[in-house]
DNA sequence: GATGAATGAGAATTCATTCAT
DNA sequence: TATGAATGAATTCTCATTCAT
């Protein structure tokens, strides 16, 4: 089944390519041919590979999801203390904040308009976000899901500062003044329960 | 005589009631219709008190940023300790966290569709932003900006958070966390501070 | 009744004044908002004073061709040879030119739009025309019925090339050529007649 | 491969068509429904040809003006006097009657709209003007270009009393008495010329 | 598979007209 | 009388989707 992958490879590529174009127009406002122009094929090209625009778009949400955890883990190698890992997770989405702004916008796009048909999206999110915080927990060694909720928190507040004032926040600092709490945080619970007993 | 109608208190109110419309269905996918339904309003009424859709939207933006500083001052009194402060914000936010939210959607959606073309917009934003820092500055009683933008990104992850996931986030723990690690923050800076010299 | 006399004469008032908008804009572009404000007035006051834009449009049509005689006859006084008077006619074309283009295009409008429901206005555009026939018959003082309209064709035809090409006509020099067709036209004529018996 | 349509072709198809339309009603009168209607299409395949009604209209009295010539060149063969030649044309603008009143129609409308914003439309209407006179003088065989103005003058004189008073004038008169007096001015020129010397 | 022409319901916007004051 | 707020049908234009080639 030769002419399948082809299909499935092809039907992938084209997804990669609305990225940008979801993100920068949202779903509402960027039309289909705007879509398919900006992948450089016809409408009804787009259709023979999508059933729909909200299919399309829908694909794009779940493909995302699959994709962001990947890009992750590939970043977790080779650090030690916990300051270092959370200004290495720092570094990593400073470099790239562009993608994850882009990211954000679609997903915020993509509750919005979920939120009251179905919310079979939330699912999805559930399940990635709880893979998130255990991801963070395993990244950072420590089993306080309080504590990675905060963690993913932050950076979830960070995209959206970033998303309001483009220029005025350093993500970097922000991190560094992160790691330094978090440091001091865990210092301070582990003496804590040393002096309990 | 004219009908006396106070053009400019009716012109309020509209964009008041705006407020949820907008933000439940974003700005590309509500029509002016369903807004002037919404409204109890004929279409007509709506543009004679907006030139368009999108005049009607970014006067929307304006009205909810002038609020919002409104809204934070008037939380502010009667606190003592730091601890204590941050809680009490914790509590007003998820007091409003719905309002919070849909003005959360409305801020990005509009930042979505006026990041192209002209970023007045982001004018404006920085310009409110500015002030919720120094708001932040002034009611926890410090002058570290950077631990102010802190608790503003953290304040937006919530929100976002609670975006992505209704239920599954509980602000009151957040802030907790929130107030204990910047109480020690604080403290250690001090201790620091003192062993420099 | 001196209410009515104020109310009449200012109808007539506000008549006059509409006489450049519609001919600038044309009827069916013009909107009764436009016109309540070149008027000075609201759109309730200018139905207070017509019924519907429709009539509006028919008086003015109306009291346009009411004038344009009365202006015509007062132009005719003290001129001799046959060229004189066609010249003098010309003059006074290009003295109002500005006033006989915006009745033509009034009057074509009238025409595109009359034309299909009822040809009542055909009924008052002959009359005018009838008597614009007669009055050039006296004033040059022949008695044929094609000249005449030869003359009238050729003014209307001034004022349509005047539209196409404002400044590229020299109404005078085209009627000083039409003076001297028409002497020699007549001269001929006489002759012709007196070689016959 | 798609479905096989010559675009450009089409469009002078469904341009050729919208004349009557346009002519009928006025380009402001007209709505695109009806022009849709009238041309056996979609709204939308209205717009797929054509961005905008305003662009449609321009595009209509661009195809107008570009067939007018062809036209009347068509016509010139085989005359010889210029009493002949002058009744030859008035014959083919009395055959042509219906064709150029909604010529005229079409493009007094289109000044009306154009000369306002923009006089673009002007230099178009230049143009055809221009080699209508040299056709005209061409056509009659001399050289007076005052005189071609004359005759085109009386030319869109007719057009527009057709427009007044459809049946009360008769082309064909007109054109004798233009035809008589043309042939009596230039040979009354010639012998002035001859006598000057 | 690929194309883009065609569709028509639905969007934003306009405007003649009405009417409470 | 005069005003201009209110109306909603009608207008221009858009766009997801279909389908012949």
């Amino acid at each position: 089944m030769p002419k399948i992958v082809d299909h499935e490879l092809y039907r992938r590529e084209l997804l990669d390519k609305c990225f940008d174009l979801f993100a920068e127009k949202g779903y509402a406002s960027i039309t289909m041919r705007q879509i398919a122009d900006g992948l450089g094929v016809s409408t009804g090209t787009l259709y023979h590979y999508f059933p729909s625009k909200k299919a399309l778009y829908e694909q794009l949400v779940e493909e995302i999801n699959r994709q962001a955890l990947l890009k992750v883990a590939a970043e977790l190698e080779g650090t030690q203390t916990l300051q270092e890992r959370i200004e290495a997770c720092g570094r990593f989405l400073q470099k790239n904040e562009d993608y994850f702004i882009k990211q954000t916008f679609i997903m915020i796009d993509f509750c919005q308009s979920s939120d009251h048909h179905e919310n079979k999206g939330n699912a999805v999110f559930k399940v990635t976000i709880e893979r998130c915080l255990q991801a963070v927990c395993e990244l950072l060694g420590f089993e306080d899901r309080g504590l990675a909720a905060f963690i993913m928190t932050h950076i979830d507040g960070l995209l959206l500062q970033k998303i309001w004032m483009k220029e005025e926040i350093s993500i970097a600092e922000q991190f560094k003044i992160l790691g330094r709490m978090l440091t001091l945080y865990l210092e301070n619970k582990y003496l804590h329960h040393e002096e309990k007993p």
